[in-house]
DNA sequence: GCGACACTACACCGTGCAGTGTAGAAGCGC
DNA sequence: GCGCTTCTACACTGCACGGTGTAGTGTCGC
């Protein structure tokens, strides 16, 4: 019989500072450069709990990016309703626009975290299969963008005769640039250059969107 | 005296061989996965040469990446000239735009290298600063394509009160999704997905930049 | 007090890999 | 032929790191 290693349950406070460690030290020195040893230092934890929890680093690196994409989510479903709800009126529209994209923005290049997390994907996609994502229309985020504009379509704030399309250009124009030039949060931006970034992406978008344009 | 460990000059044939190689092997495993060793194989020259050439792992990295970019800017340069020329008519502009678009994209997603090598700089950025460059709209394909936008501006086909913020919209708007799908390129795509793509961005920038929108 | 469990501290193994040293073969100018 | 350089083949060092084994220290339920 080959044995299942049988992993250990443990608490929850334990394995949530582990996790967070991990994604912390892995975030700033990428897959293997991080040591285990380190994300132990960091978690203030024996390299051995480490082990009798995860298995193995690898399990410990998808455990930690899971996670963290989940909380990533609820915050971005969170900041949508704040900043964009469906009862927007049209006058209100570029600046609540505006708003959404700023806070997305904001929270890409200050907090550091979504940024470095998508930097670190981005390496690592090639050597994780697991990782991507096969449906890109089925990214939560993306679904979510893409209701709420429909929302503002039917209306009739906004000419939106394929919302999903519409969503990834949105955060496409509002993003791109500031990730372009951050290079995914591993340069730090000005927050007035992001916010300069975010209103222009906004701009574009509003001039292909806006209805009658 | 610290005495330089005065690198060899050799030959520029083997020199580039072993460019390639490097480049090929960080471009599939990654900076520190990529052993020395590899790309030697990869080379078909001995690790020795490679250490007389190059001094260390990461000056040949650089040397890699810095060869590889400059080739990259030269053929964007003609690619542009090819597809995009300013001598454009009104009638050709969409059709001209989705050529450029499309011949961009396709280099990106199916040579693979374009992808790759920027999806290498995201990956390593952080961990040599060098290789950030500074002034975004200095980096040339930016400049180049600004210029040409700029022309067709004046000649009062599109609308472009910014051509360097239009040519990065315009990159944006032909390749992100694309890049955002593939993973930069660590994800194969089918053809027609990446001409769906990219024509999709083509029609969003010129509902935004087209004169009188 | 006692057993069971969680956890730490620490020593330890194996391996992969950056980088070096060197002997010798191959080519070239003269 | 002779000396010089280039290059290879190969052995070797040192080190970092993934992963394991284990003895010992709490700590909790009973």
């Amino acid at each position: 019989m080959p044995d299942t290693p049988t992993l250990r349950q443990g608490s929850p406070a334990k394995r949530a500072a582990i996790v967070r460690a991990a994604l912390e030290v892995f975030v700033r020195d990428g897959y293997t450069r991080a040591s285990v040893d380190a994300i132990a230092r960091e978690a203030a934890v024996s390299k051995r709990t480490i082990y009798d929890y995860y298995g193995d680093k690898e399990r410990l690196f998808l455990s930690a990016l899971a996670e963290t994409r989940e909380a990533q989510e609820a915050d971005f479903r969170r900041l949508l309703d704040r900043t964009l709800p469906g009862t927007t009126s049209r006058d209100e529209l570029a600046v609540a626009l505006t708003a959404f994209g700023r806070a997305f923005a904001t929270e890409i290049a200050r907090s550091a975290e979504r940024a470095a997390v998508m930097r670190l994907l981005i390496a690592e996609a090639a050597h994780f299969p697991s990782l991507v994502r096969p449906d890109p229309e089925g990214r939560p985020v993306q679904r979510a963008l893409a209701e709420r504009l429909a929302e503002l379509g039917e209306r009739g704030l906004l000419e939106v005769p394929d919302p999903a399309e519409a969503a990834e250009f949105l955060g496409l124009l509002v993003t791109g640039r500031v990730d372009y030039r951050s290079w995914y949060g591993a340069v730090p931006l000005a927050d007035g250059e992001i916010e300069r970034l975010v209103e222009g992406g906004v701009r574009v978008f509003l001039r292909a969107y806006r209805q009658g344009s």
